[in-house]
DNA sequence: CGGACATTGCAACTTTGAGTTGCAATCACT
DNA sequence: AGTGATTGCAACTCAAAGTTGCAATGTCCG
């Protein structure tokens, strides 16, 4: 017997009765209250409110406050895309800058980055916004990094972290402190300062640096 | 409301009673709880309990949480520190840097990066927030870059605020999301990025870049 | 010194909002 | 149709914020 499942019975034995609807209307709108009020503020009466349903009948799934959320975040964090890489280092940065924008500026991201900001505390559920950070943007961004160092690309004193620690640094700046939003334009302001430096057009001293070590070996 | 001082008397007419120092006292708790819970957790009863005042003394004072925590933040920025500036570039970035680092990792700085992403609402908090944000370094930080590019330093073409925000970007991620300390090493790391560029020691391609342009036209 | 004024503390109260429980209504599936 | 599970509803408990009247204490000034 066919069974993906785990009951036996061909006929569904795990009913998914308005259940499901009502699980997913309530995930949902935890998601976008937590990235309205912060976790904080967040309570299951509003979140009942504004999902149209029954207080007690979301008390009677997540006990608390941090289970909901914790679930929220999870079902929200299922799809990890994956990244495609050009084999442009600028054009592939910036490629990457732009999802973890796009995360930062969707209900989840703010949420994930308002637990990590204000909830120092609760291991677990930093944990869990920490998950949720890293997946945006995977272990992939350090592979780019390795190849463009293997390919001579970038200096090999250059932390990879560092950096893409400082652009994404540089969009939360832009998106919670500033309030702006995050265009192409300006990741690729960022991108650009980062890759070619701010001091890129001092080309006499570059060019003297150049002949220095030409002529010394 | 404002007490009726006007008193007929030439000696002291505005009296400092123990209120002064029951002021201070509330204020400076409420900053380090500000720092420890956070504005939302943040409660007029746990901030007595912490002072060894009463409650209500409090509420008669500030009507409101938010208006003493504003008050708080009012008191706290008063001293705006003066940035030496050497006249090199990195040297002074190192510095403006550190200042900034200080800030973000003492107890107002973490209150006041908290409030900035956890109170999107509140116009009025988010605009002291934001007061005690940019007093941390001023005006100062652009002229520094705008000599610098008088200088040819920098190219003419970077965002001074793009540049800095960068700065800070990487900063508050580093304390707030890594929850690592800002050393000075790590300080250097990133201002050395966004100065000279990962692809710092691509000289062929500058090169190229450089003869490219002397030759055409 | 002493009396008026202001400030703080104290205790009891009201209010608000989270979380709980028993029961009726509803839906799904046999 | 009937049975079991799920949701809604209404009334409750409980904790914590905020309020008020009054007593106690300190300060100023004649």
């Amino acid at each position: 017997m066919p069974a993906p499942k785990k009951k036996s019975s061909p006929h569904a034995t795990e009913p998914k009765p308005r259940g499901e609807a009502f699980v997913q209307t309530v995930l949902q709108v935890t998601l976008q209250q937590l990235a309205d009020v912060g976790f904080e503020k967040l309570s299951i009466p509003d979140v009942a409110a504004r999902a149209g349903v029954n207080r007690t009948s979301i008390y009677r799934r997540w006990r608390t406050k941090e289970v909901l959320v914790r679930h929220a975040l999870d079902a929200a964090m299922d799809h990890s895309e994956g990244l495609a890489t050009t084999g442009d280092l600028r054009t592939d940065l910036i490629a990457l800058a732009q999802t973890v924008a796009h995360f930062l500026q969707s209900p989840t991201g703010t949420a994930v980055v308002r637990i990590l900001l204000a909830e120092g505390s609760n291991p677990e559920l930093r944990l869990l916004a920490n998950k949720a950070y890293g997946n945006a943007s995977d272990r992939a961004p350090f592979a780019l990094l390795a190849q463009a160092k293997a390919r001579g690309e970038i200096a090999p004193d250059v932390d990879a972290s560092t950096l893409l620690f400082t652009i994404a640094g540089a969009l939360m700046h832009r998106v919670f402190v500033e309030q702006g939003r995050a265009t192409v334009t300006y990741i690729a302001q960022v991108v650009d300062l980062v890759l070619k430096g701010a001091t890129r057009y001092a080309k006499e001293e570059l060019l003297e640096t150049h002949y220095r070590s030409a002529h010394a070996s």
